[in-house]
DNA sequence: CACAAAAGATAGTAAAACTATCATTTTTGA
DNA sequence: TCAAAAATGATAGTTTTACTATCTTTTGTG
């Protein structure tokens, strides 16, 4: 009853055996695997320690998800979906350009805010492990597979709704899709770099909120360089 | 004899347990851990492989690597450390801070092309290495750890070597860490994604050669709009 | 209440990721 | 050139990971 009744993402079905947003045991796995994922990085990540967090036999989990690559594809994919579904509620019914940037922009951002709706899901943290492991959730050997399986479908989708904002704002840029990963990137990274490694960013971790300072970067590419660029 | 004559990267001791430079095990399984990295990609990889493939003990490799993410450290830092030989080769006596940028640039394409100097090392494949296993060396858990050991030196150290240029080119410019690490992550993933995920990207595999696009691409930003950009 | 679906419990396998020990080969330097 | 030292090889063994299979128990539903 009361799961018929809850907000769901949709998520690409080709990521799980057995949809996690539906029952009980799997949103425990969703909740205990980004804290999990979180505590002990992806290396040491193991369903076996996942089960004894959930109070569950490994098997169940087992049931879910093929293995633990899966499991963090499918958290990359609702975080990516989530971020999706708020860029399209920031720019409803916003036309001029330059104020879709902004929007997306903020909703960017906002994905990394905790949200109600989703009570097994600490935002926070997801963005924090999509920053962290996310890339190695797509650099992999096999990525032509993953890819015609629609695993990164969602990705793609925001940075070509993003490439198209940047071709309205600048329609002579000659590297709209380019940007567009790569704000996408820069976003999660240079919080990264911030944290761990400050001599590959301008980003402080100890004056301003490091959201804030991450959009101002990002309005600063779009609206000072690419719109501003000679081409 | 041989050894103490060839010409010898210096790469960060702490990688290592018994520098593979210095002797023709260690050489091979450098030659080989490329190859095997190359074909089955890092999750895939073991020791055992690799010491079958060097016609190896399987404990013999211990002795010179703690383990497989070692390995790639390593491989990764001698990339880095070859490309900043590469540039400080290109921009000797070099002080027009944008003939020094172009000159930068291609230094970083020319890393990823074959040289005799070592013969064990074969850098086209090794700079697929990097574009698609680089991240999983950098982003781990205990990258504060690694960090402190000197693992990421090399790679800030020639990210700040252009974030300087970036300064002298355009000295009101707020973002020129972050720019020159956003380049040499440009340089790689736009590479990867031509190939791979083309939606994430203008450079197209099929028309002009990929290194040449790579070079107009980061030549843009730095020309037309780190310089031209309003600060 | 009966039946199906979900979850749990248990056992087992193959491979990965090492460590330890000892034998053999190679190097080197007195 | 010969003996010691260093490097490598061969073998065995341990713990953990990454699963699969099967059977039992619990839970939800018409």
């Amino acid at each position: 009853m009361i799961n018929s009744l809850s907000i769901q993402l949709n998520i690409n079905s080709k990521l799980f055996l057995k949809n996690p947003q539906e029952s009980d045991l799997g949103r425990r796995i969703i909740q205990e695997g980004i804290l999990l994922f979180d505590e002990i990085g992806y290396e040491k990540f193991t369903f076996k320690k996942l089960a004894l967090r959930c109070e569950a036999a490994e098997s169940s989990i087992y049931r879910y998800f093929e293995n633990k690559h899966y499991l963090l594809l499918y958290l990359i994919n609702w975080y990516w979906e989530w971020t999706s579904f708020l860029i399209d509620v920031h720019t409803q019914n916003i036309h001029a350009p330059n104020e879709k940037m902004r929007k997306t922009i903020q909703a960017i951002l906002q994905s990394a805010e905790p949200n109600e709706h989703f009570g097994f899901i600490d935002e926070k943290v997801l963005h924090k492990i999509v920053a962290l492991e996310g890339v190695k959730a797509y650099y992999v050997k096999d990525v032509d597979e993953e890819n015609s399986e629609g695993s990164f479908l969602i990705f793609k989708k925001i940075s070509e709704q993003i490439g198209q904002i940047i071709k309205e704002l600048k329609p002579t840029f000659p590297y709209p899709h380019s940007m567009a990963s790569n704000l996408l990137n820069l976003a999660h990274n240079q919080v990264f770099f911030a944290e761990h490694l400050p001599r590959l960013t301008d980003l402080k971790c100890d004056s301003k909120p490091i959201q804030q300072q991450v959009d101002e970067l990002l309005k600063f590419f779009v609206f000072e360089m690419i719109q501003k660029s000679n081409c």
